[in-house]
DNA sequence: ATAGACCTTCGACAATGGTTTAAGGTCAAG
DNA sequence: CTTGACCTTAAACCATTGTCGAAGGTCTAT
Protein backbone atom coordinates (compact mmCIF):
# COMPACT_ATOMS: atom_id res chain seq x y z
CA UNK A 1 0.00 0.00 0.00
CA UNK A 2 1.43 3.42 -1.04
CA UNK A 3 1.31 6.20 1.32
CA UNK A 4 -1.31 8.21 -0.39
CA UNK A 5 -3.85 5.16 0.09
CA UNK A 6 -2.83 4.47 4.34
CA UNK A 7 -3.43 8.51 4.60
CA UNK A 8 -6.94 8.26 2.51
CA UNK A 9 -8.03 4.97 4.76
CA UNK A 10 -6.70 6.60 8.30
CA UNK A 11 -7.67 10.11 7.51
CA UNK A 12 -3.94 10.98 8.56
CA UNK A 13 -2.01 13.69 6.22
CA UNK A 14 0.72 11.95 3.94
CA UNK A 15 2.77 14.41 5.50
CA UNK A 16 2.33 13.88 9.14
CA UNK A 17 3.24 9.91 8.40
CA UNK A 18 6.01 11.29 7.32
CA UNK A 19 6.53 13.00 10.36
CA UNK A 20 5.64 9.77 12.48
CA UNK A 21 8.12 7.77 10.66
CA UNK A 22 10.83 10.52 11.28
CA UNK A 23 9.99 11.15 15.07
CA UNK A 24 9.84 7.04 15.43
CA UNK A 25 6.28 6.69 15.69
CA UNK A 26 5.84 4.51 12.73
CA UNK A 27 8.10 2.01 11.21
CA UNK A 28 10.43 2.33 8.21
CA UNK A 29 8.46 0.83 5.99
CA UNK A 30 9.91 -1.30 2.65
CA UNK A 31 10.39 0.75 -0.58
CA UNK A 32 8.94 -0.53 -3.99
CA UNK A 33 10.90 -1.01 -6.90
CA UNK A 34 10.90 2.76 -7.66
CA UNK A 35 11.44 4.13 -3.72
CA UNK A 36 7.61 4.91 -2.85
CA UNK A 37 7.08 3.33 0.75
CA UNK A 38 5.32 0.26 0.98
CA UNK A 39 3.03 -0.26 3.51
CA UNK A 40 1.34 -3.39 5.08
CA UNK A 41 -2.12 -3.28 6.54
CA UNK A 42 -0.95 -3.77 10.24
CA UNK A 43 0.05 0.12 9.56
CA UNK A 44 -3.81 1.06 9.50
CA UNK A 45 -4.81 0.07 12.93
CA UNK A 46 -1.25 1.25 13.80
CA UNK A 47 -2.09 4.70 12.84
CA UNK A 48 -5.39 4.67 14.63
CA UNK A 49 -3.18 3.67 18.07
CA UNK A 50 -1.43 6.72 17.85
CA UNK A 51 -4.46 8.78 17.08
CA UNK A 52 -5.93 7.42 19.72
CA UNK A 53 -3.57 7.96 22.37
CA UNK A 54 -2.77 11.17 21.40
CA UNK A 55 -6.81 11.68 21.75
CA UNK A 56 -5.85 10.26 24.73
CA UNK A 57 -3.65 13.31 25.79
CA UNK A 58 -0.03 11.21 25.40
CA UNK A 59 2.48 13.07 23.49
CA UNK A 60 4.21 11.45 20.95
CA UNK A 61 7.41 10.80 22.38
CA UNK A 62 5.22 8.99 25.30
CA UNK A 63 3.40 7.13 22.31
CA UNK A 64 6.94 6.10 20.83
CA UNK A 65 7.79 4.85 24.11
CA UNK A 66 5.10 2.07 24.84
CA UNK A 67 4.45 1.14 21.18
CA UNK A 68 6.13 -1.87 20.01
CA UNK A 69 8.38 -1.98 16.75
CA UNK A 70 9.77 0.91 18.29
CA UNK A 71 12.65 1.51 16.00
CA UNK A 72 13.96 3.38 18.09
CA UNK A 73 13.35 2.81 21.82
CA UNK A 74 12.15 -1.13 22.21
CA UNK A 75 10.41 -1.37 25.43
CA UNK A 76 9.83 -4.44 27.45
CA UNK A 77 6.06 -5.29 28.53
CA UNK A 78 6.64 -4.37 31.83
CA UNK A 79 8.34 -1.28 31.26
CA UNK A 80 5.24 -0.41 29.04
CA UNK A 81 3.04 -1.41 31.77
CA UNK A 82 4.82 0.30 34.22
CA UNK A 83 4.59 3.48 32.16
CA UNK A 84 1.06 3.29 31.53
CA UNK A 85 0.41 3.20 35.69
CA UNK A 86 2.59 6.16 35.75
CA UNK A 87 0.30 8.25 33.31
CA UNK A 88 -2.76 6.62 35.17
CA UNK A 89 -1.41 8.58 38.40
CA UNK A 90 -0.44 11.33 36.09
CA UNK A 91 -4.04 11.28 34.94
CA UNK A 92 -5.48 10.94 38.07
CA UNK A 93 -4.21 14.18 40.14
CA UNK A 94 -4.51 16.36 36.40
CA UNK A 95 -8.43 15.14 37.69
CA UNK A 96 -7.81 16.33 40.58
CA UNK A 97 -6.02 19.88 39.91
CA UNK A 98 -8.66 20.47 37.27
CA UNK A 99 -11.55 19.86 40.03
CA UNK A 100 -9.71 22.45 42.33
CA UNK A 101 -9.81 24.99 39.76
CA UNK A 102 -13.04 24.55 38.59
CA UNK A 103 -14.01 25.18 42.59
CA UNK A 104 -11.66 28.17 42.50
CA UNK A 105 -13.36 29.85 39.34
CA UNK A 106 -16.79 28.89 40.62
CA UNK A 107 -15.86 30.95 43.26
CA UNK A 108 -14.54 33.88 41.27
CA UNK A 109 -17.58 33.68 38.89
CA UNK A 110 -19.70 34.37 42.33
CA UNK A 111 -18.02 37.08 43.85
CA UNK A 112 -17.94 39.02 40.72
CA UNK A 113 -21.34 38.72 40.00
CA UNK A 114 -22.09 39.94 43.80
CA UNK A 115 -19.81 42.72 44.06
CA UNK A 116 -18.93 44.71 41.45
CA UNK A 117 -14.99 44.48 42.46
CA UNK A 118 -13.03 43.38 39.63
CA UNK A 119 -10.38 41.69 42.15
CA UNK A 120 -8.23 40.09 39.82
CA UNK B 1 9.54 45.72 44.05
CA UNK B 2 11.92 44.73 41.77
CA UNK B 3 12.02 41.95 39.05
CA UNK B 4 13.36 39.61 41.53
CA UNK B 5 11.58 39.88 44.57
CA UNK B 6 8.11 39.97 42.14
CA UNK B 7 10.49 35.79 40.95
CA UNK B 8 10.89 34.97 44.65
CA UNK B 9 7.34 35.89 45.82
CA UNK B 10 5.64 34.49 43.20
CA UNK B 11 7.57 31.44 42.01
CA UNK B 12 7.50 32.84 38.30
CA UNK B 13 11.08 33.36 36.94
CA UNK B 14 12.13 37.18 35.93
CA UNK B 15 12.37 35.95 32.20
CA UNK B 16 8.72 34.54 32.21
CA UNK B 17 8.07 37.75 34.13
CA UNK B 18 9.33 40.22 31.17
CA UNK B 19 7.83 37.89 28.57
CA UNK B 20 4.33 37.90 30.27
CA UNK B 21 5.27 41.90 30.38
CA UNK B 22 6.31 41.66 26.16
CA UNK B 23 3.11 39.45 25.22
CA UNK B 24 0.92 41.94 27.08
CA UNK B 25 -0.42 40.16 29.92
CA UNK B 26 1.69 41.95 32.55
CA UNK B 27 1.44 45.57 32.38
CA UNK B 28 4.79 47.93 31.84
CA UNK B 29 5.74 48.78 35.26
CA UNK B 30 7.07 52.32 36.05
CA UNK B 31 10.58 52.37 36.46
CA UNK B 32 12.94 53.14 39.01
CA UNK B 33 15.29 56.25 38.55
CA UNK B 34 18.19 53.17 37.26
CA UNK B 35 15.64 52.02 34.48
CA UNK B 36 14.77 49.16 36.85
CA UNK B 37 11.39 47.84 36.86
CA UNK B 38 9.60 48.59 40.02
CA UNK B 39 6.34 46.62 40.81
CA UNK B 40 3.91 47.29 42.76
CA UNK B 41 2.22 44.44 45.18
CA UNK B 42 -0.86 44.16 43.39
CA UNK B 43 1.68 42.67 40.28
CA UNK B 44 1.93 39.81 42.92
CA UNK B 45 -2.10 38.79 42.84
CA UNK B 46 -2.13 39.30 39.05
CA UNK B 47 0.59 36.69 38.56
CA UNK B 48 -0.99 34.23 40.57
CA UNK B 49 -4.08 34.81 38.77
CA UNK B 50 -2.21 34.48 35.30
CA UNK B 51 -0.83 31.33 36.90
CA UNK B 52 -3.75 29.89 37.83
CA UNK B 53 -6.01 31.02 34.54
CA UNK B 54 -2.94 29.27 32.81
CA UNK B 55 -3.99 25.73 35.03
CA UNK B 56 -7.50 26.57 34.19
CA UNK B 57 -6.28 25.80 30.38
CA UNK B 58 -6.69 29.62 29.19
CA UNK B 59 -3.91 30.20 26.86
CA UNK B 60 -1.79 33.33 27.21
CA UNK B 61 -4.05 35.24 24.48
CA UNK B 62 -7.29 34.32 26.32
CA UNK B 63 -5.67 35.42 29.51
CA UNK B 64 -4.76 38.50 27.99
CA UNK B 65 -8.37 39.19 27.02
CA UNK B 66 -9.73 39.31 30.08
CA UNK B 67 -7.16 40.55 32.52
CA UNK B 68 -7.82 43.99 33.23
CA UNK B 69 -5.82 46.98 32.62
CA UNK B 70 -4.33 44.57 30.14
CA UNK B 71 -2.69 47.09 27.64
CA UNK B 72 -4.03 45.60 24.92
CA UNK B 73 -7.71 44.73 24.39
CA UNK B 74 -9.32 45.39 27.65
CA UNK B 75 -12.81 43.50 28.32
CA UNK B 76 -15.66 44.71 30.32
CA UNK B 77 -16.87 42.92 33.74
CA UNK B 78 -19.99 41.07 31.80
CA UNK B 79 -17.69 39.67 28.96
CA UNK B 80 -15.05 38.53 31.73
CA UNK B 81 -17.88 36.49 33.36
CA UNK B 82 -19.04 35.15 30.38
CA UNK B 83 -15.67 33.79 29.20
CA UNK B 84 -14.95 32.30 32.67
CA UNK B 85 -17.92 30.12 32.85
CA UNK B 86 -17.37 29.24 29.01
CA UNK B 87 -14.14 28.07 30.10
CA UNK B 88 -15.53 26.63 33.57
CA UNK B 89 -17.80 24.09 31.37
CA UNK B 90 -14.69 23.59 29.25
CA UNK B 91 -13.15 22.43 32.62
CA UNK B 92 -15.80 20.49 33.07
CA UNK B 93 -15.73 18.36 29.77
CA UNK B 94 -11.48 18.04 30.09
CA UNK B 95 -12.50 16.41 33.59
CA UNK B 96 -14.81 13.88 32.16
CA UNK B 97 -12.48 13.52 29.08
CA UNK B 98 -9.44 12.63 31.41
CA UNK B 99 -12.00 10.34 33.60
CA UNK B 100 -12.53 8.54 30.00
CA UNK B 101 -9.21 7.90 29.48
CA UNK B 102 -8.77 7.41 33.27
CA UNK B 103 -10.82 4.50 32.28
CA UNK B 104 -9.31 3.31 29.22
CA UNK B 105 -5.73 3.17 30.54
CA UNK B 106 -6.93 1.10 33.40
CA UNK B 107 -8.19 -1.23 30.90
CA UNK B 108 -5.24 -1.70 28.41
CA UNK B 109 -3.31 -2.28 32.00
CA UNK B 110 -5.51 -5.63 32.70
CA UNK B 111 -5.29 -6.66 29.37
CA UNK B 112 -1.77 -6.21 29.37
CA UNK B 113 -1.58 -7.56 32.83
CA UNK B 114 -3.58 -10.96 31.48
CA UNK B 115 -2.85 -11.89 28.36
CA UNK B 116 1.25 -11.53 27.43
CA UNK B 117 -0.37 -10.58 23.82
CA UNK B 118 1.44 -6.93 22.92
CA UNK B 119 -2.06 -5.83 21.46
CA UNK B 120 -1.19 -2.45 20.20
C1' DA C 1 4.63 11.98 -25.78
C1' DT C 2 2.51 14.77 -22.58
C1' DA C 3 -0.64 15.99 -18.76
C1' DG C 4 -2.00 15.06 -14.16
C1' DA C 5 -1.67 12.65 -10.13
C1' DC C 6 1.27 10.36 -7.50
C1' DC C 7 5.82 9.73 -5.07
C1' DT C 8 10.82 11.29 -3.18
C1' DT C 9 13.90 14.44 -0.08
C1' DC C 10 15.18 18.43 2.29
C1' DG C 11 14.64 22.64 4.29
C1' DA C 12 11.88 26.47 5.62
C1' DC C 13 8.00 28.19 8.09
C1' DA C 14 4.32 28.48 11.84
C1' DA C 15 2.26 28.97 16.64
C1' DT C 16 2.87 28.38 21.52
C1' DG C 17 5.43 29.36 25.61
C1' DG C 18 9.19 30.03 27.08
C1' DT C 19 14.80 29.96 28.35
C1' DT C 20 19.51 31.27 27.26
C1' DT C 21 23.07 34.14 25.81
C1' DA C 22 25.66 38.21 24.81
C1' DA C 23 26.93 42.66 26.04
C1' DG C 24 26.47 45.88 29.17
C1' DG C 25 24.80 48.97 33.47
C1' DT C 26 24.08 49.23 38.82
C1' DC C 27 24.60 48.47 43.56
C1' DA C 28 26.18 46.89 48.24
C1' DA C 29 29.83 44.80 50.80
C1' DG C 30 34.52 43.97 51.91
C1' DC D 1 38.14 49.27 43.80
C1' DT D 2 36.82 45.02 42.88
C1' DT D 3 33.63 41.15 43.32
C1' DG D 4 29.14 39.22 43.07
C1' DA D 5 24.52 39.65 42.64
C1' DC D 6 21.33 42.10 40.56
C1' DC D 7 19.24 44.64 36.51
C1' DT D 8 18.73 46.08 31.12
C1' DT D 9 17.97 44.82 25.98
C1' DA D 10 17.65 42.14 21.75
C1' DA D 11 18.12 38.18 19.50
C1' DA D 12 18.89 33.39 19.30
C1' DC D 13 17.57 29.08 20.67
C1' DC D 14 14.48 25.13 22.43
C1' DA D 15 10.58 21.53 22.14
C1' DT D 16 6.24 20.26 20.18
C1' DT D 17 3.52 19.10 16.26
C1' DG D 18 3.20 19.55 12.27
C1' DT D 19 2.46 22.05 7.10
C1' DC D 20 4.27 23.94 2.77
C1' DG D 21 7.24 24.53 -1.12
C1' DA D 22 10.89 23.43 -4.30
C1' DA D 23 13.03 20.34 -7.32
C1' DG D 24 12.73 16.26 -9.17
C1' DG D 25 11.28 11.10 -10.33
C1' DT D 26 7.22 7.84 -11.71
C1' DC D 27 2.96 6.07 -13.37
C1' DT D 28 -1.38 6.02 -16.00
C1' DA D 29 -4.34 7.47 -19.49
C1' DT D 30 -5.16 9.81 -23.72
Amino acid sequence: MKIGELAKLTGVATSRIRFYEKHGLMPRPSRQDNGYRDYPESMISRLHTITMSKALGFSLSEIRRFLPDDPRENMKRQEIISNLEAKLADVDSQIKRLQKIKNNVKEIITNMKANGASSC
